[in-house]
DNA sequence: ATGGTGGGTAGCCCA
């Protein structure tokens, strides 16, 4: 069994009691981490090898931005990829070695495009749109068996936000990243984790603002995925979303997703 | 309809 995280952890540095605490109780063998918003350099290496988590890819930047993935078990990178081509680190691809070798973990932290969805008048949600092209046309070419995990910051479904139609003309919610997204999906014939394993139109959030968890009205959204080629998702045999994280002292504003393979 | 909170960094950007 090979056991595989990813969490949008909001700087690694702030938070790393918290990823110790998590890799003490769910005990993933790899986890992506999102937004660690710092380098390389800086990252906190000492916490992961104390915790046995040997294996480290580090596609990091100063302040912003930022993923890594760390594993107790062999990996080697594989690329890392610049779909806006302004140099914002947002992708690392791990191969595994060991158990479940061949497979490509993707660890993807896609752009939330500001607050305007119109290309026009705000040129990050442009961007998030091109990104979101670019990965197709990446997909388009994969061979590999992959699992592609990470922040979307697209919520897809009715049912993936608390108030679908509120939301429609909200970035992470609209018709045309849905469609951008849908793109994407179809390019490789992924099948989403989140509903196979939790199927429409159960509630399984993954994000809440910081800006409205105080209200306790569960205003969520499930922003964070993990979708695989269909061989890999075959393999799937437990998923969950960690949501008690959320509740911890000063959390990130996402929670981890954990999958289980029979590798 | 609005403003609400959080992180990094150093005079605001990003989410």
């Amino acid at each position: 069994m090979v056991k595989i995280a990813s969490w949008n952890i909001n700087s690694v540095r702030l938070r790393i009691d918290q990823v110790a605490r998590f890799l003490t109780e769910e005990a993933p063998d790899v986890l992506c981490l999102q937004e660690i918003k710092t380098q390389e350099a800086t990252f906190p290496h000492e916490a992961f090898e104390a915790l046995g988590y040997t294996h480290r890819v580090v596609h990091g930047q100063k302040g912003y931005h930022g993923v890594a993935t760390v594993s107790r078990i062999p990996i080697k990178e594989a690329s890392r990829r610049d779909w806006q081509d302004n140099g914002e680190a947002r992708h690392v691809g791990v191969e595994l070695l060991g158990p479940g070798q061949g497979l490509l973990v993707e660890n993807v932290y896609i752009p939330a495009g500001g607050d305007i969805p119109d290309r026009a008048l705000n040129p990050k949600f442009g961007q998030k749109l091109d990104f979101l092209e670019r990965m197709a046309r990446w997909a388009d070419d994969l061979k590999q068996p992959t699992l592609l995990v990470g922040d979307f910051n697209i919520a897809p479904l009715e049912c993936d936000v608390y108030n679908h139609k509120a939301l429609l003309k909200v970035v992470s919610h609209t018709p045309i990243e849905i469609e951008a997204l849908g793109r994407l999906a179809d390019a490789h014939g992924w099948v989403d984790l989140g509903r196979k394993h939790i199927p429409a139109p159960e509630r399984n959030y993954s994000w809440w603002s910081y800006r409205s968890y105080w209200r306790e009205k569960d205003q969520g959204r499930r922003l964070d995925h993990m979708w695989a080629s269909p061989e890999v998702a075959a393999a799937s045999q437990t998923h969950s979303f960690v949501e008690a994280t959320r509740r911890w002292d000063q959390p990130s504003d996402h929670v981890p997703l954990v999958t289980e393979f029979t590798l």
